[in-house]
DNA sequence: TTGAAAGCGCTAACAC
DNA sequence: GTGTTAGCGCTTTCAA
């Protein structure tokens, strides 16, 4: 069907060496420069990738393997790399597992039957487990997001500083006099939420407050999950003066939650929020969020990736860490301010 | 680094076509399927499929082609596709063209030059031409979501009867009485656009209604055009007592407008939503929408292209199209019951 | 059932 | 700068 180097060779008179130095950037004669674009043209030459990949046992393509694709922070994760991967002619093959260890695994295996030339993971399994067959074959791999703990010292990522993400948000509450800071994690055991419910507790004690379980909700990442917390804590009879929400699905539905309940912001509660600051641009212009760079985590990952590809020698693992910005908006304010304001509590703010 | 069939071969003393035979399903003698299966696992021999596919002339990949990455109806699709796809062992690679024919043009020539198996694609350019290079490389192309007019006839495809689903939608409001029925839609000029204007207009017609422009919206299917949009419609001095929202991002959007400015639904306005009727749950377990079934289009999309790629002989260009299904909730009721109700116009309620 | 050998389309020595 | 050649790892006649 397609036509091939030999057809090229016979329609050039041109050998094959030469023919191939040329598609790979090599000096040919400008003579023969001409007669081999002429014949491109004519026969609607295209080098075979696959014929490419299998003399120089490398595929271009790099497997991507994620929890879950139904996810905004993922998906624009995953956009950026794309683009800049494509851009250097690898090809992104996506699995998604869908937060299940088992086909996390198969996914795995799948990308190293297809000899991708490198895996981009953000982790399910958190033992690591399904990496080991790809760190057997040498194959660079890079942790996106999350952090594997067996993995320590035996692979690269990309990582934001969630601890400290946290505490900056929470810091932010307790130096407005906040005390009752209520906390919407994702699902339990992910490394995010471990690292952000530490930030947050180290905060708090920071500022002297002792952490109260029940102001600490986990929403499992989703917009239901976030609006389903809210509803809790405002159950609650001592509820919580602030609030502060840890991806951006949840607050959302945290937002809604406390429109569907007429709690104003921050008049009734302080919140801050996370992700997306374009994505809720009109809608909550004034709120306070934790920003994420995803678009940075992205191109970081892609570009520590495509180092460890072409790096001759074993590049050590490298561990990027990007940090967070607090977008300060006008959904927090003193707690002293607030509706819920209680001079037998907050003395200080007299 | 890997093993190969030639070392496979050295430990078991079988022929390379006995070898490949066994791994293709073929019979072996007892004996050496033991022999072979004791040398695979000493040896870890994996099949390398890019040999495989230079050979055979297939890459059991399928490229992806998509506007869009961060739209959940969109990765929906995607997952379910890919789910299907990967169990049948064939790899989905996904390029993200950012709405840009430009960049349209480029992934279906990358994905070309990697010779996938076949071609998925939500098309940006409504003109086809970045299809016509796959066209004539004769490899099956699976348009979903969106027709191209161009290539009616001569591609396949999965889609929904959107001026259906818009008709089903206005005839349920118009039904109820409702004769000034706000629109939102998504960009002007895409396919699903016109088809769900279209659907709109006849319904409009249908009932002796004469459309009005004021009332017809553009979201760009984002949350935030959905939120902007509402707020034109509540500007306007004749407001409409109904509203249909043309997908899930822009319908979350045109919600939080409404409690932003305290419509109640229904009282003030009835509200028709779009898509993703999980998701909008707990959140607005009542809302009345237009369901889309993404998992069934990916589904179809998967299962016909498997076909297109299975059958020996072409299989004659099939259009799929899934119905849509109006999910009753509360979100709507008669305009004689609505707080808007004007005796003067609406003379039929008395 | 099994094996030998050719060849998929390309790259990379190597010799010219 | 160019051509010859071997071979990447597999499948697939064709004979045995």
């Amino acid at each position: 069907m397609a036509a091939t180097l030999k057809d090229l060779s016979r329609e050039t008179g041109l050998g094959l060496a030469t023919l191939s130095k040329y598609f790979n950037g090599g000096t040919v004669r400008e003579k023969n420069r001409l007669a081999i674009e002429a014949a491109v043209k004519k026969l609607h030459y295209v080098p075979n990738e696959v014929a490419r990949s299998l003399k120089t046992q490398q595929t271009h393509a790099i497997g991507v393997v994620i929890p879950e694709l139904s996810n905004t922070f993922i998906t624009s994760i995953i956009s950026s790399m794309e683009d800049i991967l494509r851009k250097r002619d690898y090809a992104v093959i996506v699995c998604d597992c869908r937060s299940d260890p088992k086909r996390e695994k198969e996914a795995v295996e799948f990308l190293l039957h297809r000899r991708v030339d490198g895996l981009i993971n953000m982790a399910t399994d958190p033992t690591g487990a399904h990496l080991k067959a790809a760190m057997n074959d040498g194959i660079p791999i890079l942790l996106v997001d999350r952090l594997v703990e067996n993995l320590r010292g035996k692979v690269s990522a990309v990582i934001i500083d969630n601890a400290h993400a946290a505490g900056q948000a929470v810091r932010k509450l307790t130096g407005l006099g906040h005390r009752k800071i209520g906390l919407i994690l994702g699902s339990p055991n992910l490394y995010t939420t471990n690292q952000r419910l530490t930030g947050y507790l180290n905060a708090l004690t920071e500022a002297g407050i002792t952490p109260a379980d029940e102001y600490i909700r986990y929403g499992d990442y989703t917009m239901d999950g976030g609006y389903q917390a809210v509803q809790e804590l405002l159950k609650l009879k001592d509820r919580p003066s602030a609030l502060f929400v840890t991806n951006f699905e949840m607050t959302l539905g945290a937002m809604l939650a406390l429109q569907h309940q007429n709690i104003r912001v921050p008049e009734d509660l302080s919140v801050i929020g996370f992700d997306k600051l374009e994505l809720f641009g009109e809608i909550f212009p004034d709120l306070t969020l934790i920003r994420q760079p995803q678009l940075s985590i992205g191109r970081e990952a892609a570009n520590l990736m495509l180092d460890l590809l072409t790096s001759r020698e074993a590049v050590p693992h490298r561990i990027v860490t990007l940090t967070t910005e607090l977008a300060e908006g006008k959904s927090v304010r003193s707690v002293c301010d607030q509706s819920n304001f209680d001079t037998k509590e907050y003395g200080q703010c007299l």
